[in-house]
DNA sequence: ATGTAC
């Protein structure tokens, strides 16, 4: 974009000032390098999300953005609970896609002997790829309760440790869940999907510590140099596909009498106190659900995975974070405290130290962000800081973020090789789809140490720990 | 992201 429109606001921060339909400021976080390559669809529809009725302070735009439906992916916006509206593009398609690390209690050393018979396993378990379905069939009442309960309904079913509930967004319940507002259509979608990876940049991979940033931090989290954690990076399936696609045209077809001018018609929105808000505030939470609920049944097969053939590993979650959602949450604007609809699409909450929502052990650290990279690259561990709550409304990046196009990527790489270069490298790719591991291609995407960097330096979040992967199952 | 088109 054209960096003279800005104004340099503080390190890797720069103000878009209100003008023409605009209702508030936009905020860019990023280096110089990462401002003059966002491209104009990205910067119209930041103003497109500035211009909507009861958008409460600047519109923020991560370094890793770029343009999505409506909404800029990387972009978080708040919206004012008495005159501000939820987007159902504001979320995006796949509701509540995350991350979540564990850490093994392995050292890197100990899988030389069978990172390939690990990497065979953990393929031949973890269901993945477009329409594969997963290890769970929710017939009857189950598709409901998991919509209401979440990843603690995985766990009451014996899928799970009761102490990774602590160690989840919203101690891995949305409380606000309405499964009657979700469409029988996306039920029907999900049936037999939860517990599956889905494809695109969904991944499992075993990674280990490559670097320590902030010892005190890291020790807090529980990671040290060489350690071996798994992640796992994937969303809602088909069902959060679904509720967005059932919601996207009811909301553009409602927005004029509901008095709203929409600036695109992508952009689809209903204000939060109508009824058809409230629907979608309600199937989103199941959305949410679906979601926190599908990374935990693959924690519990990753966990058999490694009972059989490392059994003295010990898996325990370290975090699970959503960046695909909105939240209900409070933060002070002009010295009042206010109750706001945050959305983040591809923007990661992130606490600062003495959060209430945060638990006890990370109280003093602050919120540990998962920050996945792209296959073959390097992942981060961050932490929430406490200027991010005023910066950025406790927000900060996703990933790495496309450089190309899906289709591109498939025409510039052959997967084959971008597999066998990988393994040159020390990383096992297992996928079932030759054609995705092309598009997945770490050339096809931003460099997220830079991202990271400009993350650091804006101040809204603080680099923990760089993780490198070993092995990775892919969609 | 996605039963990669209804």
């Amino acid at each position: 974009m054209n960096i003279n429109l800005l104004n340099k606001s503080g390190p890797c921060r720069w103000t878009l000032k209100k003008n023409g339909s605009m209702n508030v400021d936009a905020v860019f976080f990023g280096d110089v390098n990462i401002i003059l390559q966002l491209d104009e669809t990205t910067v119209r529809q930041v103003r497109d999300v500035a211009s909507l009725p009861g958008v409460a302070g600047p519109v923020c735009v991560m370094p890793d953005a770029h343009s999505g439906y409506g909404f800029p992916i990387g972009g978080v916006a708040a919206f004012d609970v008495d005159h501000g509206v939820i987007s159902a593009g504001g979320v995006g398609f796949d509701i509540s896609c995350g991350v979540r690390t564990l850490t093994t209690g392995l050292k890197r050393q100990d899988l030389f002997s069978c990172d390939v018979k690990l990497a065979d396993a953990l393929f031949k378990k973890i269901p993945a790829g477009t329409g594969v379905g997963g290890a769970i069939h929710l017939d009857g009442n189950l598709m409901d309760e998991m919509l209401s309960g979440g990843a603690a309904w995985v766990v009451g079913r014996k899928m799970g440790r009761p102490e990774d509930l602590g160690r989840i967004e919203g101690n891995g319940r949305n409380e606000f869940a309405a499964p009657s507002k979700v469409s029988a259509k996306a039920k029907q979608r999900m049936i037999n999907q939860l517990g599956s990876l889905g494809s695109g940049n969904h991944y499992l991979e075993v990674q280990y510590v490559e670097k320590i940033f902030d010892n005190e931090k890291a020790a807090g989290f529980g990671v040290e140099v060489d350690d071996v954690v798994v992640s796992i990076h994937c969303g809602s399936r088909g069902l959060g596909h679904q509720i967005a696609k059932d919601y996207l045209p009811l909301m553009v077809d409602a927005a004029p009498g509901f008095g709203i001018n929409l600036p695109s018609k992508d952009i689809a929105c209903a204000p939060i106190n109508s009824q058809l808000g409230k629907d979608y505030w309600g199937a989103m939470g199941a959305g949410i659900n679906c979601a926190l609920a599908n990374r935990q049944v693959l924690t519990h097969l990753v966990r058999e995975c490694f009972a059989e053939i490392l059994p003295q590993a010990d898996l325990k979650l370290i975090y699970d974070v959503s960046h695909n959602t909105c939240q209900k949450e409070k933060f002070n604007i002009n010295g009042r405290t206010k109750t706001l609809y945050i959305h983040r699409k591809g923007a990661t909450r992130a606490l600062g130290p003495g959060h209430k929502e945060l638990p006890d052990e990370f109280k003093k650290i602050g919120q540990p962000v998962i920050i996945g990279g792209s296959m073959g690259t390097s992942s981060y561990i961050l932490a929430g800081t406490d200027e991010s709550a005023d910066l950025s409304f406790s927000s900060c990046c996703h990933g790495a973020g496309r450089t190309m196009s899906r289709i591109k990527a498939r025409k510039c790489f052959k997967g084959k090789k971008v597999q066998k270069e990988l393994g040159r490298q020390g990383i096992i790719i297992r996928s079932g789809s030759i054609n995705g591991i092309a598009e997945e291609a770490p050339s096809a995407y931003k460099d997220i140490n830079g991202i990271i960097k400009s993350t650091e330096q804006a101040e809204i979040s603080k680099a923990v720990a760089r993780l490198r992967p070993l092995l990775c199952i892919k969609g």
